[in-house]
DNA sequence: ATTCATGGTGAGTAATCACTCACCATGAAT
DNA sequence: ATTCATGGTGAGTGATTACTCACCATGAAT
């Protein structure tokens, strides 16, 4: 009877997969269901499943279920060359170019829908690693606009307004937009590009007509 | 034996709470609970016992969490009268007045600071109430701006943008506000009224300074 | 051909979850 | 004095939670 290959409980074919693949499947699957139903919301059996695998290999690769969410989170807090271009923009002090430039970056194509749930989420539910999310999305850029305000103000370019406050109300237009849009799911009425023009048209020109009579 | 009195194992002096008193509690008390850890974040343990009472008592006025839940919701929904002091703005076209009254709605001392967590919480959980929760709090408002600004791009008082993409954007400074501090903790460094005067002005005025010799 | 580090799992665990039930306590009306 | 609607609770329930452990599977190196 020996002779017989006994099946196996687990026919798989399949090679099996390396370890960093199955981390980085784990990350993005875990991401997007915490990003959907939040950390409390979201159960290691869940994840498991949705990767298919077992719940047990899950804690292999990450001890806890607070240990996958910090590599979240630790993965998505890296943020591409967009200070770099930012910086040039406010190099020439070109204002339409600097404004479109951190517009554009949230309200585009492609924009990874899941990243500003994860920020609002974990914000919320006050996990640790969410401030240096925070500090690592946002106020490095908050701080560079509002720093460009100011100089623009020295120079006479800008009327005289608290900087701190003005980037705040540019950002406050971006973050609300994507609110509405990743949290409310509002359809858009207008292409990204239109969007991001008249957002910034509306924030260096304002909404009244200056009359030319005074 | 039967001469001596048992004492009664819950010896408690106070008298018996209101069935609508208890409610009303178990409501403030679930409220900021929900308010700060979300709904699955939050246990009807943990409600019970900072409410002061039995689970079980809990679950003889609420028949389940949701329900309670929904019922915070449907209390919080419940706008004042700023509608009427709205409109009553919008017909005289006092600008300023308009803006000022929507965003100091939002900023003024003593503004509820588990409102803003509720609504984020219940959207992003995918509450049903959230919806309805979401209308009554801000699209009335929104739909309101946006056709006072369509009307006033008519007469000519405003320049010639898209009215949802500004009443979108005026929102967003004063809800990111509330963001930055509700959900983020940052201080605040100018007064209540100084804050919404600078919002209003920025947006009514724009960022750029208006050359006179054109 | 055998070894063995590594990929992978079924079947658990104790703790906690939302929720229930049988029962006690109170006080105003009879 | 007794009744009885209502306020209130201790001690449960089965289901689900995050997490563990003993063990099997694979394949490249010896």
């Amino acid at each position: 009877m020996n002779s017989i290959q006994k099946p196996s409980p687990h026919p798989q074919r399949k090679s099996r997969t390396s370890a960093n693949q199955r981390q980085a499947s784990l990350i993005n699957t875990a991401a997007s269901l915490f990003a959907t139903n939040g950390f409390t919301g979201t159960t290691t059996k869940r994840i498991a499943k949705a990767a298919g695998v077992s719940e047990a290999l899950l804690f292999k690769y990450f001890p806890t279920k607070q240990a996958l969410y910090t590599a979240i989170l630790e993965e998505k807090a890296q943020y591409s060359g967009l200070r770099e271009a930012v910086e040039d923009a406010a190099k020439k002090q070109d204002d339409e170019r600097l404004f479109t430039l951190l517009a554009s970056y949230r309200i585009r194509r492609g924009a990874d829908p899941t990243l500003f749930r994860l920020l609002l989420f974990s914000a919320l539910e006050g996990h640790e690693m969410s401030d240096m999310f925070f500090q690592r999305q946002y106020q490095v850029f908050h701080d560079l606009l509002a720093n460009y305000i100011h100089r623009r103000i020295e120079v006479g370019a800008f009327r005289t307004v608290d900087p701190l406050l003005a980037a705040r109300a540019f950002f406050g237009i971006i973050v609300h937009h994507r609110l509405l849009h990743d949290v409310y799911g509002l359809p858009m009425h207008l292409t990204h590009e239109d969007t991001v023009a008249e957002y910034v048209s509306l924030f260096l020109g304002g909404l009244v007509r200056q009359s030319s009579d005074a």
